[in-house]
DNA sequence: GCCGTTTTCGGCCCGACTGTTTTCAGTCG
C-alpha cells in the first residue's frame, strides 16, 4: 500500500475522531502522522519490510507505528474500523463545507441522521436546520450557499492560474494607490506551492473603510462574504476565495510571516519564540507586552536566532533547524537559468518553427536551447523515425549555424518503450547533442516492471536526461510507481540528469524528490517542455519547484554557460 | 497520541469573525 493511501486512512481517523469529540491533541497527532506519510519520499511499506523503525519518523510513535504495520498487513486497522462503526461512512464529506465543522456535523448526525451532502441539502431546503442547537436561519443559508460552492468548484487551482488572478487583482490594487498604501499576497501562493486553495492578501491602508470600498470595486469580485475591521473575505467570479487582511506598517512583517505559513512552519517558529520567552503572533514578536520585532520579516527571524527563511522553504521540512544552524542553502534564482533544454517545434506537436523557438530563447537572454521533438511511437504527436530525425537534426544545426553567440542543440525527447528499450536506434541518438528519455505510455505497469523499464532506459548510455520522471499530470494522472532509490541510483551511475519539467500541469520532479535527488548527488535540469515560443516563460514554475526542493545553482545543469554546458554533456 | 539543551509527565500556537447567545462556542486560517 502506498504512503498516500495510508495517509488518507489517518486523515479519516482524525476526522472521525474530531466529529466524535475526541481529544484535540490526539486528533492533531493523527493529522501529523498523515502529513509525515504524505511528504516522505520513501515508501513506508518498504521501510517496514526492511524492519526499519517507523517510530523514527516525525510524529510517529509506538501507537501510530503499530497502526501503520496493521494497515500494511490488512488494509485497515482496528481503531479505524471502530470509528467507522460509530459513524456512517462518508460523513467526513460534510467537513468540506465552509462553516461546518466537527461539532455541527455531530449535531446533524445525532438529531437528523444526516451523513451525506445530498441529505444535508434536502434538510436545509426543508428548513430543518434552523432550530438545531447552535444553528439558526443564517446557518441554514450558509450551508445552502456552501453546498453550491463545493459543487461548483473542484477546490484548489494551479499556481499558474493563481499567478494570473494575482496579476489581474494586483493591477487593480495598484490603481488604488491613494487608499491602499501597500498590498502583498502571502499564504501558499507566496510559498509557490503547486496548487493554491485561496489567496491571502495583506493590506496596509490608513482608512480601512475606504479600502474595503475600493476592494469591493474590483471587477473580478463576485461578492464579499465576510467583513470585519481586521479582515475581509470575498469570492471571485468562478468561486475562488480571496481573504484580505488589514495591518499597520509596524505589524506588516509579522503578518506576512504569520500568513505566509505554512501552518507547520509557523508553529515551529512560535515554539522557538516560546523557548526564548517570547510570543510570536501576526502582530509581532513580543517580550511581555513589548514588541521586539514586527515591521519586517527579516528582523523577526533574526530575533528568533534564525537565518532568513525563503518562503518556498517554509514547510517544516528541516528548514527551521537548518536556519538555526546557519545552514540554509543558497537557493537558485530565475536569473541563474542560461538555457532551456526541452522544446518542441512544428516538426512534431509544437506550434512554432525551429528559428522562432531559437529567437524566443535568445530574446529571453539565454545562451542555448535544445530542440527536442518526439520519437516515432508517440504517433499522436507525429513522432519522428530515424530518417526524419536525421533530417530534423540537420535543419536544427543549420539554423544554429546562422545564430551568433547562441548555441542551438539538436536533441530529442525519445520514448521509453514498455520494456525499457528506447524508441529509436542508439546509434541515431548518439549523433545528437542532447537526449531526453521519457515515459509516455503504459503508465499502469507494476512497480517492479516500471523500475526495471526506467533503469534500463537510463542505463543505455545514450541518454542525458530523464524527462518528467514521474509522468504525473496534477489532478488528472497519478505519478508513476517505481522504486525511486533504484532509478535515482541508476541515473547517478550513468550521469543522467533529472528533469524538472516546468509545465504547471506537471511540475515534475516534485519538490520533495528534488531534495532527495540532491542528497543522492544527482544533477537536475529545469526545462519548460515548450510547445510554442510563449511557453518558454513557464520556466519560473520550474525554478519555484527547484527552490522548494532546496536546490542551489550548482545543482542545476542549465545554469552553466554555453561553453561549460557543452563540455558537461560531451560524449566520451 | 507525541515528545524531551528546563521534561519520561505534562505540556502541546494564536487570534478574528459569525451566529446564537446573554457571555461564548464553533469555525477558520
Amino acid at each position: 500500500m502506498r504512503n498516500s493511501e495510508i495517509a488518507a486512512l489517518f486523515r479519516e481517523m482524525a476526522n472521525l475522531l474530531e466529529i466524535q469529540g475526541g481529544d484535540a491533541f490526539r486528533i492533531r497527532s493523527y493529522e501529523q502522522a498523515a502529513r509525515t506519510l504524505e511528504e516522505m519520499t520513501e515508501q513506508v511499506a518498504l521501510l517496514a519490510g526492511e524492519g526499519k523503525k517507523l517510530t523514527d519518523l516525525p510524529g510517529i510513535g509506538k501507537s501510530h507505528a503499530e497502526k501503520i504495520e496493521e494497515i500494511l498487513k490488512t488494509g485497515t486497522c482496528a481503531r479505524l474500523e471502530e470509528l467507522r462503526k460509530a459513524l456512517p461512512p462518508g460523513i467526513t464529506e460534510l467537513l468540506r463545507l465552509k462553516g461546518v465543522g466537527p461539532k455541527k456535523v455531530k449535531v446533524l448526525w445525532e438529531r437528523l441522521k444526516i451523513s451525506t451532502l445530498e441529505q444535508l441539502k434536502a434538510a436545509a431546503e426543508a428548513g430543518k436546520i434552523r432550530g438545531l442547537p447552535g444553528m439558526g436561519e443564517k446557518t441554514e443559508e450558509h450551508i445552502l450557499k456552501s453546498l453550491k460552492t463545493v459543487a461548483a468548484q473542484a477546490g484548489r487551482i494551479s499556481i499558474h492560474e493563481a499567478v494570473e488572478i494575482v496579476g489581474e487583482l494586483g493591477r487593480y490594487l495598484d490603481l488604488q494607490k491613494k487608499i491602499i498604501k501597500r498590498w502583498t499576497v502571502a499564504g501558499s501562493f507566496r510559498r509557490r506551492v503547486e496548487t493554491v486553495g485561496d489567496l491571502d492578501v495583506l493590506i496596509e491602508a490608513a482608512d480601512r473603510a475606504a479600502a474595503t470600498e475600493a476592494i469591493g470595486g474590483f471587477a473580478g469580485l463576485a461578492e464579499i462574504t465576510e467583513r470585519g475591521p481586521e479582515k475581509l473575505e470575498a469570492a471571485l467570479k468562478g468561486g475562488f476565495q480571496v481573504d484580505f487582511r488589514f495591518f499597520e506598517a509596524e505589524n506588516f512583517g509579522a503578518a506576512l510571516q504569520y500568513f505566509t505559513g505554512s501552518k507547520a512552519h509557523g508553529i515551529a517558529c512560535r515554539k522557538i519564540a516560546q523557548q526564548k520567552k517570547l510570543k510570536l503572533n501576526e502582530y509581532g514578536l513580543f517580550r511581555g507586552e513589548k514588541s521586539v520585532a514586527g515591521r519586517n520579516e527579516e528582523e523577526i527571524y533574526e530575533k528568533l536566532g534564525l537565518e532568513f527563511v525563503p518562503p518556498e522553504l517554509r514547510e517544516d521540512r528541516g528548514e527551521v533547524e537548518a536556519a538555526a544552524a546557519g545552514k540554509l542553502p543558497e537557493l537558485i534564482e530565475l536569473a541563474d537559468i542560461r538555457g532551456d533544454l526541452h522544446a518542441h517545434t512544428k516538426e512534431t506537436d509544437g506550434h512554432d518553427t525551429i528559428a522562432a523557438m531559437a529567437e524566443a530563447a535568445r530574446q529571453r537572454g539565454y545562451q542555448y536551447l535544445a530542440i527536442t521533438d518526439h520519437s516515432q511511437s508517440l504517433t499522436v504527436a507525429r513522432g519522428m523515425d530515424e530518417k526524419r530525425l536525421d533530417k530534423h537534426a540537420e535543419a536544427v544545426r543549420k539554423v544554429g549555424a546562422g545564430l551568433k553567440d547562441f548555441m542551438l542543440l539538436a536533441g530529442i525527447e525519445v520514448d521509453i518503450l514498455k520494456d525499457g528499450r528506447l524508441d529509436l536506434a542508439e546509434s541515431a541518438l548518439k549523433e545528437l547533442d542532447w537526449v531526453i528519455a521519457s515515459v509516455h505510455s503504459y503508465f499502469e505497469q507494476s512497480e517492479a516492471a516500471m523500475t526495471e523499464r526506467i533503469v534500463r532506459a537510463v542505463s543505455s548510455g545514450a541518454v542525458h536526461c530523464l524527462g518528467h520522471p514521474f509522468g504525473r499530470l496534477i489532478g488528472q494522472r497519478d505519478p508513476l510507481v517505481f522504486d525511486v532509490d533504484k532509478v535515482f541510483a541508476a541515473c547517478k551511475k550513468h550521469s543522467v540528469a533529472l528533469e524538472i519539467n516546468s509545465h504547471p500541469d506537471r511540475l515534475d520532479l516534485p519538490d520533495v524528490y528534488c531534495q532527495r535527488a540532491k542528497e543522492m548527488g544527482l544533477k537536475m535540469v529545469i526545462s519548460t517542455d515548450a510547445h510554442r515560443t510563449l511557453d518558454l516563460g513557464l520556466i519560473e514554475h520550474g525554478v519555484w519547484v527547484a527552490r522548494r526542493g532546496w536546490l542551489s545553482k550548482s545543482d542545476v545543469l542549465n545554469t552553466a554557460t554555453a561553453a561549460a554546458f557543452r563540455k558537461a554533456i560531451a560524449r566520451s
